[in-house]
DNA sequence: GTGGTCTAGACCACC
DNA sequence: GTGGTCTAGACCACA
């Protein structure tokens, strides 16, 4: 796997991780692979994988079962995409318009509205 | 001044004298805030004034006198507006649509359009 | 059954335990639950339920017959009842004590005393 | 300093931390040492210092300031009492009564009540 | 096998 | 100087 500059690896694997429970590729109550696994796979180490998933746990999306593993917490498609969701409205889009505003552009014309 | 958590604080400071160049408050050839007085205004340490000010010469968007100021470049602000509506329309875009589909947002109420 | 968050389970099980047999539920010489049996009333892995075990059996609160299973021992009871109390007074009251303080709490009133 | 067996240093790190305000040797807006500085007085690893202090920023107790350091929120002193009593309330008396009334022990007697 | 904690040491962006 | 991230490697308790 790829990384971007200046994002912290475990976020972007957060994102990745996010991506795929919301496309239903893990569903609810599926367990997702152990730290180990998903290192070697991402060619990472495995801390930086714990730290996702301390992430992802702290934000309900994930939940642990000790001496199991990581799973796929209930509904967490939906808190994932209302937190998404959320987050565009409330701090993109005011950014989003005063850009657009500032440089004179017409949001109509930019997604093929009359 | 408030400052966002996940942006450089030099950055989002160079944003806001864009903005002060693209909406008149500052035109070509004035002298802006020296170092000190502007990190002080802002409560921010001189350094990361002088690394704004780095940042904005390197883009020729203001110039330095030496002993005396930095000053607004001739032709800043349609600098400004060029790099802000390249940016928006190669890199911004594109992202926000994908977004605006993952998250089944109408674009068209975005923005009031019909 | 549910598990708290910072006790290993099988502590947590073998408290169960204790209190069934202080209860009466569990009587000594009485023949309790097989390593599997148990482990799948509680939805946990036998490993565990050995661990409990073998824990308790240290104590010598349950003795193991061979090829037959666990069983209470003679005196179980007031043996478990004398470890909680030395442990309480030695242990849990000062720590108790401490916390009720620094909290400001009257202690009289917790327990509806006059 | 000496740390407990069976509970993870950053938080006994965490707990210290916290007494230091309540008992008001560091107050609001304080800046608190450096993780460097703090790991080195206390000989522990400045990464163990950094996990203490992630985890008091994620509960508002500390707060960042980008380049500089740590400090001690507004509020900081209350909010810490109020979750203490909370916890001590909901989790350990419920516990703590259970256990005096298995135990047979006056809880007047404890705490000089009459 | 699982996660969790900790260390030592490195490198980086930022203030 | 500050925090933040990452690695490599170790050890442990727990299931």
């Amino acid at each position: 796997m790829e990384f971007t500059e200046h994002k912290p690896i475990y976020l972007q694997i957060s994102d990745k991780v996010c991506d795929r429970i919301v496309n239903g590729e893990w569903n609810a109550d599926d367990r997702i692979p152990s730290v180990r696994e998903y290192g070697t796979e991402l060619g990472v180490n495995p801390n930086t994988i714990m730290r996702t998933y301390e992430h992802l746990q702290n934000k309900d999306i994930i939940q642990n079962k000790r001496g199991v593993g990581y799973f796929v917490s209930t509904n967490a498609k939906e808190k994932i995409i209302a937190m998404q969701r959320e987050q565009f409205l409330n701090e993109d889009l005011p950014e989003l318009k005063r850009k657009i505003l500032q440089l004179g552009i017409d949001p109509c014309k930019l997604f093929d509205c009359k």
